[in-house]
DNA sequence: TAGACGTTGGAAAACGGTTTCCGGGAGGTT
DNA sequence: AACCTCCCGGAAACCGTTTTCCAACGTCTA
């Protein structure tokens, strides 16, 4: 193991020196000596020992993430939107995926504090539960207090700089869309509704159908994943449109009517929402709301690594466009 | 920033006793202080500095992960199997993605050796060029001679550990199913020839067409995801079997049949490689050559992990399983 | 030519833990 | 009662950097 001091030695130089020609910033050192300590690093291959500068310098080049599904093409996304970002400013990325399990979510901030990681980045909805809110808060707060930064792709119950995804507005707007197109007859396939984006979608999707003065959707609650979304549209009957709250659930639904051979948009027409990269690949293509899913992700990011705003937390929304495609077309 | 020192201090007992309670493991703590030293650190919030623990112990509780492309189902999938075996061990995963440049790779394991990260692992197909191995492997030597386990799921070609997909095989046995179906005009969507594991393919796939002494399958060329197979696609013709080297590829190959109005199978078959679970939600559902993909990933994790086989670097091939589904049947 | 100043190099004190010793006390054996 | 162990707590060295001083050395100005 070559340390700092084995180039300086070897350099001939003190080992401030050799510390502020390879790594430090703030000083200059002159040619000669400079060149020497570079050909003696490169000869013995020296390899900065970065939890000792970290402890040094008392912050890390890394920033952690925090998802739910790495398989899951939205979280992908979001996630390869963050580490864009983080790569251009030098930064590795240490990933966490809880599995939807919020503990783990709390853990993973723990340990992230634990490793000093210059930023966290939540991503994912928020539960509706106040009291796992609260331990989580608790724990940010911790490291925060710390120095840490902290930003959430979510809902805005943290405290922290929040990318919003305007679920609401975006399911509402998709229903008058899908009513537009003639449907009267709705079921919407829903999260479980401990998660909050999940529900906010219903809430706005069947706000707008009631708005019409149409018959309230039928709601089939299912787990937020494909699965949950194929086990839900099995239960799916007498509607002419079915909304899942989320593409990776439309997914699993098609995957339903085509293994029951419903036809799609023959018998039923069927929605998503996020606008995930697979559905480019879909047949009949899925009419959705598009998410800009890697700007989100990076923007996230830029946020917490950005100046923070005189201790305000910002909240940025992000309304989605509605997207028809061949999946919906009018009733009958 | 509440330190361990504070924690004994508040505890009244020594530092070494604080650490042996809160993170030392080696020896026993009576209760009354083990107890007391518990408190303290509850009630101060106090949480492990890793940077320092890392620089004490001389190994840090993180293993590097480089992949190509985090969005590409085959690679998350991957990485989520190792992701789990790391869970399991209460490993942190640093995560570097290359797009597919084989100098970030090399930089990655730089930085990871900087990182004093516990293991590396490397995903992805190696490439042709001897001299970009070379320095890879320079690098991965220099890591190793200091503590450092690599393992690799790829080619056999860095003198470590590695998972081997057995792509000249599965190649074969697909051509000869085809070829069974009574195909005799082939095209290959082939990747770039500066990777190994689609030459592989390609070499395998062909070697076995002319063996069964059908007229050589005509290759073109594309870049290694989605848009290099629809490329390819577009410049098909006067075949009735197409065999894309990986899944990817193959999608953009439908994309690009569906566009072109030529269906799939009824005017050509399809087929890929590696069974990315993404293939569940297409139509038709695609032919392939299934690669237990997470177990590959937890498998070279667990090796990485593992004690080093005196020495000696191994080598598991993963044979891949023919699968035929409805993109493929026979010509006319 | 003396004094002030701007550079540049080095010694040494952090940074926050782990771990090796060392010492003292309790318990067991002859 | 003397001796030997074993167990457990604490003092201090160490891990590999960064960074603050401090000193030496031109160079420029008056």
């Amino acid at each position: 193991m070559v340390t700092l001091e084995d180039v300086a030695r070897h350099a001939g130089v003190s080992l401030a020196t050799a510390s502020r020609v390879l790594n430090g910033s703030t000083r200059q050192v002159g040619a000669p000596l400079r060149a020497k300590v570079e050909l003696a690093a490169a000869e013995l291959g020296y390899r900065t020992n970065v939890a000792a500068q970290t402890l040094a310098r008392g912050a890390s080049n890394v920033i952690g993430l925090v998802v739910h599904d790495l398989t899951d093409p939205y979280f992908a996304a979001i996630a390869d939107g963050a580490m864009r970002v983080a790569e251009s400013q030098g930064l590795m990325v240490m990933i966490g995926t809880t599995h939807r399990d919020p503990e783990r979510e709390i853990a993973y901030v723990s340990t992230l504090n634990a490793q000093r990681v210059r930023a966290v980045l939540l991503v994912g909805s928020r539960v509706t539960d106040p009291e796992t809110t609260r331990r989580l808060r608790t724990e940010l707060d911790h490291y925060r207090a710390s120095g840490g930064r902290v930003a959430c792709v979510g809902q805005d119950l943290l405290g922290v700089d929040t990318v919003v995804p305007d679920n609401r507005r975006g399911a509402a707007e998709l229903a008058r869309a899908l009513a537009g197109l003639g449907h009267r007859d709705f079921a919407i396939l829903a999260g479980p509704d401990w998660l909050i984006a999940p529900r906010d979608r219903v809430e706005g999707f069947t706000g707008a159908i009631e708005e019409l003065g149409l018959p309230a959707p039928r709601v089939l609650h299912g787990s937020f994943d494909r699965e949950g979304g194929y086990a839900a549209a099995t239960r799916v009957s007498g509607v002419t449109c079915v909304f899942a709250v989320n593409d990776v659930m439309a997914v699993g639904a098609l995957a339903s009517f085509r293994d029951r051979g419903v036809r799609v948009p023959g018998d039923v027409s069927v929605a998503g929402f996020d606008d995930i990269l697979t559905l480019r690949d879909l047949v009949p293509p899925l009419s959705t709301v598009r998410l800009p899913l890697a700007d989100m992700g990076a923007r996230a990011l830029e946020m917490a690594l950005g100046p923070s705003e005189g201790g305000r937390a910002e909240a940025v929304t992000m309304t989605g466009e509605v997207i028809l495609r061949e999946s919906t077309r009018g009733p009958g």
